[in-house]
RNA sequence: GCUCGGGUGGUGGAAUAGGUAGACACGCAGGACUUAAAAUCCUGUGGACAGUAAUGUCCGUACGGGUUCGAUUCCCGUCCCGAGCACCA
């Protein structure tokens, strides 16, 4: 019989589905094990060949986990809120829900014919009311909660305004944002409305004026992990700086604990990295600076992390956005001031970051007070100082931070250097190392000492408090889009009014017109009858990341009608305990879900405060794209060697008429009318494209779809293809050129089942020690790779034990239907396929592992190197059970010993049991 | 600038606790089968030198040093590549 895969995997593929071969269901009788894959957002280009790397690596770890007795949670669904789909309805008139759910088909018969062994029976979609009820859930348990510094978590708004009611706000340690002191009886005066706007301040899902990154071409505004390089992610348009009011996340509250227990997480040493650098906690003071400013003595406070460099302060600097900056402007100053606040709101978020060498500022015409020395100290205001972080006015020490040297310099403000011997004429000594000097108190102390002394004189002079800061801002929430989860909010007047939980789901309406309003209104301003009772409801929409934030939690339990999961189902898989997907949402997702899951395990929901226990991130598969070269103005194309001899544009061409880079020239001239009729000058008779390494991408043309190497390879060549081109979390170019080699691989396997006239002809023999010797060792080192993510080598392990097999021309049902149970995480259909054929009439997936016997792999002779001084010299064949001693003497009678230290003496024998033995002359 | 990865044949990549570097695969070369091609199978394949040959000797994991009997692996310095962060006081 021919290894016929299409007939193969079409077979399987059909039965797994009809007998729901992968469904699961909670088993207190099994171990769980809980297998992620990064749900993707089903775009209408569909899959191409990287998206599926992390999903068949999964797939291999659930089916292996599968096989050891685990019951194996392995869900997919589909995050499926998002931009494209709406701008696509904005261009076209096709609503989001009729292209989504198109993609979604596409997606789902790409995603079968991989055959991965998800239950789809718990499949979910973001943008199913369904679903979405429980993202809104979850956005109103947040508004109606607030979160307690002191216990460490979120607790009801009720308790909050107990003590509100008993002690005003002034001794309360919650996080917010309030920027005044009330005490009980102020409280108890308060208005309803004044009640629910000081609330606002405190709720952890809270309606707040802040600024946030606008996109104007998109029309909507943006998290801080959606923008980069001052350009939004999707699209790459310009963002800049407004004040609005948008309902945010006090993620913020949380920073310490999402930093804390990352250590606990096994994920990558990178990944945790970029977590940390992202909420960015630093240590210091926040000290008290007087500021005499005419009839008013102000107190501003100030954030450092160098207490240390207190007596290098030579003047102070204000964020333009800062709300001292008004307060101590100088009235000979304003017209200054003004005209350079009105400048620096102009500059765009990337033109500030490009411009990161110009030096600009102005001074406020105000004097600060040093608490040391009581000198006077210059207020100046520039834009280098941000208004977000700390408390948008620092205090400058020219001599070691860089910043402040650059702009004491174009200023020309005074600079003192605090560390003896230092050199500041050409830039600043940030490092933290050396003997302080011109200090006062601190002088002979080292930068460590100084910090901490520094910080006791703070405490006992009563001029500030140590203070930890994070840079992790609260997240932004509002959406000015259509396509997205409504909030679950009403307007009553002025104040923003939380929806009965009864009335959930909220479902989005569907509007007439995609457009933007052109008066900043987002879509949903349109629809009729947005209303609850008369009064109206909030037209934004929620992100892309609300749905993405707990449907891990979902999976658990995805038809549930009264929670979001249920707790036998939480209790029973507690978290996902393996997390595969790009690295690209280390600041996004990652950050968000690991926030939304600590606040609902705050209130008791569920049992894991972290939500994935290991996260692997797989690389991306970059494509290979082809160019060809037009020489300039012209409509002639030069073949790649020759292109320097002409003035030349690189265009993409299509891959798929390109092959070894050789264009395939009349395709070409069909691809595009605009080419019909060029002309060529080729080389050898040919024309050779130039190539590159890019992302794979419609718009390079460099796109491969699986499909396509499925229906001709198939399934599990891909699957094994995929893995062996390199490690998981490494990033490699797709190239075709390994593929026959797999191919062949499975081939032949398939033909240690056949005999000479292809008839399956597996026999029922006892094995030899050299077949039971290869099967242990493929047992061995499948098992271990597999649980340390090395698939890449398992592939070549299986090449080894099949060539070694077929040396031996074994046909041994005790071989070979272990070694079906084996490759059946990688190579399902083919293994499937066997499996039945030996005569089992359940699934290879409910099979057990073979169990690993060290008996038959142990050696009886071992092939000793021999090295003298390091240098392998020859081989010795000894017994591996023998004693060092007795492994010396032998090496000492070999003759060759003799040879190789030509007489010299030995000084010393090194044996390492089972590894080697080195002379010492 | 800071942080984290990484540099191994013509190519993708192995080397699991410091112990035979280059597994496995691609490509290439030669051979078998065939009228021929495809497919399949076999052999060789890091470099240099010596030998008719089996084989032997030396060099070799970006570069320079160190630790060690022994370093692709550990330490220090330099160079290059990739990723992330970037006025965060």
């Amino acid at each position: 019989m021919e290894y016929n895969f299409s007939k193969i995997e079409e077979k399987w593929q059909s039965y797994w589905a009809k007998h729901k071969t992968y469904r699961v269901v909670e088993d207190l009788d099994k171990p769980k094990f809980y297998v992620l894959d990064m749900f993707p957002y089903p775009s209408g280009a569909g899959l191409h060949v990287g998206h599926p790397l992390g999903y068949i690596a999964s797939d291999i770890y659930a089916r292996y986990k599968r096989l050891k007795g685990y019951n194996v949670l392995h869900p997919m669904g589909y995050d499926a809120f998002g931009l494209p789909a709406e701008q696509y309805a904005i261009q076209t008139g096709q609503p989001p829900q009729i292209t989504t759910e198109q993609n979604i088909e596409r997606y789902r018969e790409q995603l079968d014919k991989l055959g991965f062994s998800y239950d789809w029976d718990r499949e979910i979609r973001t943008c199913d009311p369904q679903y979405y009820k429980w993202t809104q859930w979850a956005f109103l348990k947040m508004f109606d909660h607030w979160y307690d510094k002191e216990k460490e978590t979120a607790r009801p708004i009720e308790q909050l305004v107990v003590l509100f009611e008993e002690r005003g706000n002034a001794h309360v340690a919650a996080a917010h944002h309030c920027p005044y002191e009330f005490t009980a009886n102020d409280w108890n005066t308060y208005s309803e409305a004044r009640k629910e706007e000081v609330l606002m301040y405190y709720r952890i899902a809270y309606l707040g004026e802040t600024s946030v990154n606008w996109c104007p071409v998109l029309g909507t505004v943006l998290a801080n992990d959606e923008v980069k390089d001052g350009l939004s992610v999707r699209g790459g348009h310009p963002v800049i700086q407004k004040e609005m009011k948008q309902w945010q996340l006090r993620v913020s509250a949380y920073a310490e604990r999402l930093l804390d227990s990352l250590d606990t997480l096994a994920w990558s040493d990178s990944l945790k990295e970029m977590q940390r650098n992202w909420i960015g906690r630093s240590e210091g003071a926040e000290m008290v600076f007087q500021v005499n400013n005419g009839p008013v003595i102000y107190e501003m406070p100030v954030f450092t992390t160098r207490p240390d460099t207190l007596f290098g302060v030579t003047f102070m600097v204000l964020a333009p956005e800062s709300e001292w900056t008004e307060k101590l402007t100088a009235k000979e100053n304003q017209q200054q001031v003004a005209d350079y606040i009105s400048y620096a709101k102009t500059k765009t978020e990337r033109e500030r970051m490009t411009d990161t060498q110009r030096v600009t500022g102005v001074f406020s015409g105000s004097y600060a007070t040093h608490p040391f020395t009581g000198e006077k100290l210059p207020i100046w205001i520039s834009e280098y100082v941000m208004a977000g972080y700390g408390t948008g006015a620092i205090m400058a020490v020219p001599a070691h931070d860089s910043r402040d040297y650059l702009f004491a310099k174009h200023f020309d403000l005074p600079i003192i250097p605090l560390i003896e011997g230092c050199d500041i004429s050409q830039e600043s000594f940030d490092a933290k190392e050396g003997i302080m000097c011109n200090s006062g108190f601190m002088n002979g102390m080292t930068v460590a000492q100084a910090i901490e002394a520094a910080l006791l004189k703070i405490e006992k002079d009563k001029l500030g408090v140590r203070k930890t800061n994070y840079r992790l801002r609260d997240a932004i929430f509002s959406r000015q889009r259509y396509w997205g989860e409504p909030f679950p909010i009403y307007y009553e007047g002025n104040i923003a009014r939380p929806l009965p939980e009864s009335e959930l789901p909220l479902v989005l309406p569907h509007i007439d017109s995609y457009q933007p309003s052109g008066t900043g209104e987002p879509p949903l301003a349109g629809a009729t009858n947005w209303k609850y009772k008369d009064f109206p409801i909030e037209t934004c929409t929620m992100p892309g990341f609300a749905g993405s934030s707990a449907y891990f939690l979902r999976y658990m339990d995805p038809h549930n009608t009264e929670a979001l999961v249920s707790e036998e189902a939480n209790a029973y898989w507690q978290n996902v305990d393996l997390y595969i997907g790009g690295t690209e949402h280390a600041t996004g997702h990652l950050i968000y879900s690991r926030f939304w899951n600590k606040f609902l395990f705050d209130l008791g929901y569920i049992c894991k405060d972290e939500p994935f226990e290991k996260l692997v991130n797989q690389g991306m598969i970059q494509g290979r794209s082809n160019f060809v070269y037009r020489i300039k103005n012209t409509n002639t194309f030069v073949s790649y060697n020759l292109k320097d001899d002409y003035d030349t544009t690189e265009i993409h061409v299509d891959i798929n008429m390109v092959e070894n880079d050789k264009l395939d020239i009349e395709a070409f001239r069909q691809w595009n009318p605009e080419y019909a009729n060029a002309t060529f000058i080729l080389e050898n008779d040919e024309y050779i494209c130039g190539w590159a390494v890019e992302k794979m991408s419609k718009s390079m043309f460099n796109v491969v779809n699986p499909d396509d190497i499925c229906s001709q390879y198939g399934a599990d060549t891909l699957r094994l293809y995929e893995m062996f081109l390199g490690p998981l979390e490494q990033s490699k170019p797709w190239d075709m050129n390994g593929i026959d080699g797999v191919h062949r691989f499975l081939r032949k396997f398939w033909k240690l089942y056949f005999d000479k006239e292809d008839r399956f002809a597996v026999a029922e023999e006892e094995p030899t020690a050299a077949e039971l010797k290869t099967l242990h060792q493929l047992i061995q080192k499948v098992a271990y790779d597999i649980e340390h993510f090395s698939f890449n080598t398992t592939v070549s392990a299986f090449m080894i034990a099949v060539n070694e097999l077929t040396q031996l021309q074994c046909r041994k049902r005790s071989i070979l239907e272990p070694l079906v149970v084996l490759i059946s995480s990688y190579a399902p259909h083919i293994a499937e396929e066997l499996w039945s054929l030996l005569g089992n009439t359940s699934s290879v997936a409910h099979a057990c592992f073979p169990v690993y016997n060290p008996e038959y792999t142990k050696e009886d002779a071992f092939e000793y190197p021999v090295s003298v001084n390091g240098k392998l010299r020859f081989k010795i064949n000894l017994s591996k059970e023998l004693t060092k001693e007795a492994i010396e003497e032998a090496v000492l009678k070999d003759e060759r010993t003799e040879k190789y230290t030509s007489g010299s003496l030995i000084k010393r024998i090194v044996v390492v049991p089972g590894k080697i033995i080195n002379l010492v002359v």
